[in-house]
Order: structure tokens, then C-alpha cells, then sequence
DNA sequence: AACTATTTATAAGA
DNA sequence: TTCTTATAAATAGTT
């Protein structure tokens, strides 16, 4: 009658699939929820449907995450008080090499953007749209489906995938389980 | 016994909450990855203990999200196509100058950034940080507070693309970062 | 969206 | 840590 033990495979009822979707994500970010509780951690959980739209879920914030992940491995934890008058030269030059830090960052990330940015031109460069016959329009479609996916989403996701290059900058390899 | 109800909140005892912890993750990401199978959603859950550790899961891995999002459209061969769809040329044209104003102001951005970053080669050419007096510090400060900040404002469609990618160099299922 | 028979997760104890 | 088990929570199918 109810709750049956179902096979761990894609569902193929397409209208229970949705239902399942929106009852086991609601369960998912209860359960993220609960973790960061519970056990006072932070958490981001990040979902991509199969039509493009992202869903997330973080807490306490995405922020403090970023925040986290910006400073780690510096040590330096400077306040975001307003420094006085005489603060010292170390203190500041402390900051500036904060800052320089995360300059090169940047840099580095604008690099890669380009490479992102040079294959977009190449698909550009070679289609002529009005050319486009069905099989390159259902490819290219895709391709600025899933690209639309992440420009429309809102900022947490954004937020999320600045966290994600950070970690990715920052992890060390270490596989669990 | 067991499996009593317990209260959300900060779990005090802390071995227990290290128990918790780990069960819950597990949990979890049991969770996310039976969602993902059940409605085929690509999902990414990470954890930030309170001692810092970084914790993750993807799937099926960020890798692949990231490989579809940036080669599904050139990857495909031009082969002879079928019939053109008008109204799918007209919606993707619109898509296409989307993408095209999106760029464009990411180009902007990286005008305003390379400014900002020439004046700040130019200062740092100019002054021997440990011979800055208090006005140049004070200067000196300002603007790299004001570059800072356009580093920090929020990131664009091509930023997320090129951090995908970037995790996606590293990243496995299941991993500790 | 609400119901409920079951399955699944899990808190506490060992 | 791993296992056990009583109980709480999630949820698949149905209305």
C-alpha cells in the first residue's frame, strides 16, 4: 500500500520521479540542516536538476565559508576594524601581503577563465548559427542549457562555486573511505 | 535505550557528537547519492568540520558535470543534420546574444581589473614598503581596499564555469580535501 | 497536499 | 571503532 522498497535506479515514471525529487531534496537539506546542528559544522549542499535549474542549501552561510577558505593557510585572522592612526607598519604590511595573496589568486583565476573562454569562442567561431542543422542545434542548445543553468542561478550558488575553487586551490588529497 | 529523540541543538557531549558526526555524514551522503541515482541530478555536498577538515561528496563527480558543460558543444561532429528547426534557431540566436552580453561584461570586469591591477604594480614600483610614511600607507591602503573590493564583487557566469573546471581537475567521489 | 504502511536512519549502549 | 536494537524519521504509493 505504501512505502515499498524501490530499486536504486532512475526512476522512470516521470511524475513520480519530480515527486521523489522534491520530497528527497525537502529530506536531504533537513538532514544538512541537522548536521550543522547538531554538530556545529558547515555545510553546502548543491543540486543541478536534470533541466538545468540549481537548487542549494547552506549553513550558517555561504560567507563564512569563503571567508574561511580565503584565510586559511595564512594564519592571519586581521579584524575588519578600522585600523587608527598609528598603527604600526608590520600590521599593515601584514595585510598588504593579504591582499597581494589574494591579488595572485585572482590572476590565476582569470587565466583559467580565459581558457574557458577561448573554447566558447572556438564553438563560436566555427558555427555559423544560421548554418546550425538540428544534430549541432541540439548540441549547442545543450551546451548553453547547462551554461544557462549556472548564469540564472541565484547568488548562493555562485557563492558556492567561488567556495568550490577555493577548496579546489586549497585541498591536499587526502581520499576517505 | 536507544534512538531516543534528542533536541537540536550544539550536541554538548563531544564524543558523542563525534559519533553523530560521522554517522550523519554517511547518512548523508547516502542520501544525496540515492537522490542523485533515483532522479538523475548531478549533487555536490561539503562539510567544514569545526576543526576546519573539509569534507565531500559528488555525484557522479564534479568531473563529469564539468567535462559535459564544457565539451558537449564542440564535442559532437558536424555530421549531416536533418531538418532545421526555425523556431529553435530564433530562441538559440537569443540565447547566443545572451551569452554575448554576458561576456561582454565579464570583458569590462577584466578592463576595470587589469587598471586596478596596473595601479597597483605602479605604487608597489614606486615605494619600498618598509620606507612608506604614514600618508602613502594610508594611500597606499586605500587603493588596494578599492581593488579588493573588485575582486570580491560577486562572481559571473564564466568565473563559476572556470572554478567547475578547476574542481573538477581534482576532485574524486567520496574524497577528503 | 495529506495519509500510512514500511523502510531507513540513528541514539544509546555494549 | 563497530555492532546491536529500540525508536524516531523518512518516504513510496495512494487518495
Amino acid at each position: 500500500m505504501s512505502a515499498r522498497k524501490i530499486e536504486m535506479k532512475l526512476m522512470e515514471n516521470k511524475s513520480s520521479r519530480l515527486v521523489t525529487f522534491s520530497k528527497r531534496k525537502s529530506g536531504l537539506f533537513k538532514k544538512a540542516m541537522e548536521l550543522s546542528i547538531l554538530c556545529g559544522v558547515e555545510i553546502v549542499v548543491l543540486l543541478f536538476s536534470v533541466g538545468g535549474k540549481a537548487y542549494s542549501f547552506g549553513h550558517p552561510s555561504i560567507e563564512a565559508v569563503t571567508k574561511k577558505f580565503l584565510h586559511q593557510g595564512q594564519g592571519s585572522h586581521m579584524s575588519h576594524g578600522e585600523s587608527s592612526n598609528h598603527d604600526n607598519i608590520g600590521k599593515l604590511s601584514k595585510e598588504l601581503q593579504e591582499l597581494k595573496d589574494q591579488i595572485q589568486v585572482e590572476k590565476d583565476k582569470k587565466e583559467r577563465l580565459d581558457k574557458a573562454l577561448s573554447k566558447y569562442k572556438f564553438i563560436k567561431g566555427k558555427l555559423a548559427i544560421d548554418d546550425l542543422n538540428y544534430e549541432e542545434l541540439v548540441n549547442f542548445k545543450a551546451s548553453l542549457g547547462m551554461l544557462n543553468a549556472v548564469l540564472k542561478s541565484p547568488m548562493n550558488e555562485l557563492e558556492v562555486a567561488a567556495s568550490l575553487l577555493l577548496i579546489g586551490e586549497n585541498h591536499n588529497n587526502e581520499t576517505e573511505i
